[in-house]
DNA sequence: CGCGCCCGTCCGCTCACAGCAGACGCCGCA
DNA sequence: TGCGGCGTCTGCTGTGAGCGGACGGGCGCG
């Protein structure tokens, strides 16, 4: 797993799991913000994977998803399995860009 | 899943998978922090949970285990789905005596 | 058309905490 | 006994978590 490349960081993955769970249920940023008791710039960037957000945080923005950590880390786990080499390259590209920023 | 009573924190679950894994691997913290490239008394606090690591840091701390992200999403979401009603109110309790602390 | 509202993101800021150095207690061993 | 190793405690500092104000874009309405 290793010798395929750098696998995403975990920030990435839970916020792209994040957004995908909260266009899912067609919620809207700021409704779900509201919801988690967080700012909408904030949860913008969590699901961008700018931030480290506390657990309390992760189980905040669940909760107003309607969704569990079970969940999102099943969710991430699957994620990484379904990267296969070529879109761990381009996972890695975005580590990278992410890096420069 | 949330009816049932609340979820212990990523940290914890991370902190408890990343020490099971160390132990199932005969490692000692000092050699796992030293191979992970971070402090021991660090590697101590994650393990329990007190402190929230970064993705990096967790990238690190699995790659000095010989593990992968897969593998500690995977591990901390069957920690999660093992835990049965009554086991979920223990670990309510840890969550609350940490709160404490 | 201009306006107001909503959306999501940018920018700058403050203070709490991530991560660690030094210290400590405990244990096993020569 | 002293030593080395283990894991944890204590205190510290620089950094980043989380957010307020601002911004640009889209949309509906008069």
């Amino acid at each position: 797993m290793a010798s395929t490349g750098p696998e995403p960081l975990w920030r990435h993955l839970l916020g792209d799991e994040l957004r995908g769970i909260r266009q899912d249920r067609g919620q809207t940023l700021t409704e779900t913000a509201r919801r988690a008791g967080v700012s909408p710039q904030y949860l913008s960037e969590m699901e961008r994977g700018l931030k480290e957000p506390s657990s309390e945080m992760i189980a905040a923005v669940a909760g107003a998803l309607d969704t569990s950590l079970v969940d999102l880390t099943l969710g991430v786990s699957e994620r990484l399995r379904e990267l296969a080499p070529a879109q761990q390259a381009q996972a890695s590209v975005r580590a990278t860009l992410a890096l420069a920023a």
